[in-house]
DNA sequence: TATGAATGAGATTTCATTCAT
DNA sequence: TATGAATGAAATCTCATTCAT
């Protein structure tokens, strides 16, 4: 979506531009971030940013995808395949907190793009992203049933659905204000959130995942 | 936060600008929404709304307590509390989801205020919302856990965190644009989503916790 | 200008509505007043105002003209006719001071009608005030030079309008903000104007206008 | 106060913009003039007014003092300093009358600035105003008091002081609404006012201040 | 390619005045 | 006569986008 001049440019002043405009859409939302602000911020002119791209929406869109995709390294591109579901599932929500609380912008877009008013944007996002984790996961969970460390008698489809419900809703407790806030109320936080209670939480959950899908759960 | 004349005024009137608001900011969302529009759909001036309500502000922040309260009495009003937990929280669910079938404004404007620049009434709503809830779960667990009818090595906040993260995402799954395409993604449902499918999606769930948090599962 | 309800009502009624508009005309200018928040300073409601009153000029026209006819009386009414025009002169200064600090509000009117977009006051109100104190300081003049104890040389107009002037800039300079500020620099005041200072001033400048008058000035 | 792009466009354009907003606060008053009505006068748009200065109060604070910039040129920068206080004096009431019947409007802003609600201007514009000519003149008397043509038992600030308030008064009743009533019912002048008056007028009021200020002025 | 001055539609909010009760 | 809810015109300021340089 942006143009081509956007991948002739210097790749530093690429970067800052969209590193930029992630922050300040996430900071203060698409309609509220104005660009002459981001031109400012991002060291470049008003004009410049119309040579890259067409419009506000698109570069919006743009960084949006951009976000999307560097968040999927993040987490998939430093994952073994030949691991099992638990380690993997382990690894996603381990992964997954580290970037978001180096990149919290980009989950920042994510979540807003299922806000009002921004339709048109999760059309043309929201299958792609979500398909590839979905697919990823109803893979592990058929291939870890045949394994025989899955329980069999589950819908590989709600299931995927759930861990993945639970890890949003995770992911989304560590920088969403809203959100943040419901997690201090039901683990009953009252200062900042460390490193330690993050991995408290990572395991309480993994744990609870491993004891909904694993065959022979009984005891722990 | 509405001053005292609205309070004053005739009920349909008041109910009619309150539904009409709700929808509004649903819509569009708090910024796209424009009060000239909002007084007309209301089918009053713009100048009465200013006679009710200090600013759009005010009125955004009355109209999301006002929905939040209206969906708490919708799910907890015709809830028996002598009910054990599973079959409060398949009620919960249940009426949860009809609520937001008949009223998706409310959880609408429910997640906007989880988006980027709504801090400010974050920070006046969140807590008092979820406290709500989380105070209700957490008692249950507790009262279940003494019946013997919930494990009792679970941990009691996380356990009501993670039910009530799979009750709103799965609620958000009814109406939120994104959420709705992730629902579909993970689900594999290509037509729109009927009475049954909802009924189905909730009871794999709420047998899902159960099997989460009765003693006695083992196998199954 | 009023209409004759305002005649028949209480008089403490019309005396507070008449003092706090008077008081919040001087403040905040004729547009910055608004007639609700007069209205609730004055204890009445808005409507009532437009049942004494056809219009806010309306209003503000007749308060104009009651703070100078109150001005006038408390300056002329307490002055014996027989005294020669320096103990007159003396007497208006020192009077003046007195009702000014006492009633601000009535001379920043006074001011205030001299502004820009205030024309169609000044109209109606300009005239029958200067020509009062014009009369009479011609008057005075007159009959003081018949006397011998003023110059007989002097240009009497032209003499009645600068000790008039002198006056209306001795006065103002004690509640203009601007007038005020520019007194100090003239004066070099650093703190508050006293009851000492203000008399100094008063001496100085009746001194000044015996000798511009009187003819035999020679020495002193 | 304006921003540093006002300085970067074209100068007729910045003339244009500073007259018309001069004349337009200057007929209307601050709160009356609308920023449309403006720039439309000035030939541009509404937009363009907010690129150079940050709101209409700032436009309106730099217009006043710009115009007492160019008046204070007009009146002093045509002066030579060597002449005596009474030929300096005759000069700037000569000159003030000048420069106040070509742009009224920026004696009518300085009257403006005293009126009510102003005072967050006359707290930035009157003291860097009135030092000015404060000084000038307190220098003059003692100069010539040193020299012997000024009475050496003068208060000189207090004298000071009265040859402005004459000043002010005197081109004051040349344009303000109010005051040109009130000179003329003091003076008795029917028809407009034209050169003649205006000189005799000044002849009149510097000969008496000459009168005032002169040591031996004794019998004339 | 880069710039930033110019635009003008559009949004919120205020407030004098009316009028049914 | 007194009230105060209702009105809607009007005003300031914002900002995405364009385009001449």
């Amino acid at each position: 979506m942006p143009k081509d001049t956007f991948f002739k440019i210097a790749e530093v002043k690429r970067e800052r531009l969209l590193r930029q405009a992630a922050r300040m859409f996430a900071e203060k939302g698409l309609n509220q971030t104005d660009m002459a602000g981001l031109a400012e911020r991002a060291g470049i002119s008003k004009g410049s940013i119309y040579t890259y791209f067409d419009s506000k929406e698109s570069l919006y869109l743009y960084v949006c995808r951009d976000g999307l995709e560097r968040s999927r390294k993040a987490i998939y591109g430093t994952m073994d395949p030949a691991w099992d579901i638990y380690r993997q599932v382990d690894h996603i929500f381990r992964q997954g907190a580290r970037f978001v609380l180096d990149h919290s912008e980009y989950l920042i877009l994510y979540i807003n793009v299922a806000s009002a008013g921004m339709e048109r944007f999760s059309e043309q996002i929201s299958r792609e992203v979500e398909h590839y984790t979905a697919d990823h996961l109803k893979r592990l969970l058929r291939r870890d049933m045949a394994a025989g460390i899955v329980r069999n008698d589950l819908d590989v489809n709600m299931t995927a659905f759930m861990i993945n419900s639970l890890y949003i809703v995770f992911i989304t407790s560590l920088i969403s204000s809203h959100f943040k806030i419901r997690m201090r109320e039901y683990l009953e936080i009252e200062d900042d959130f460390d490193q330690d209670r993050v991995d408290g939480v990572i395991a309480r959950t993994t744990t609870m995942i491993h004891h909904m899908l694993h065959p022979a759960v009984a005891a722990s």
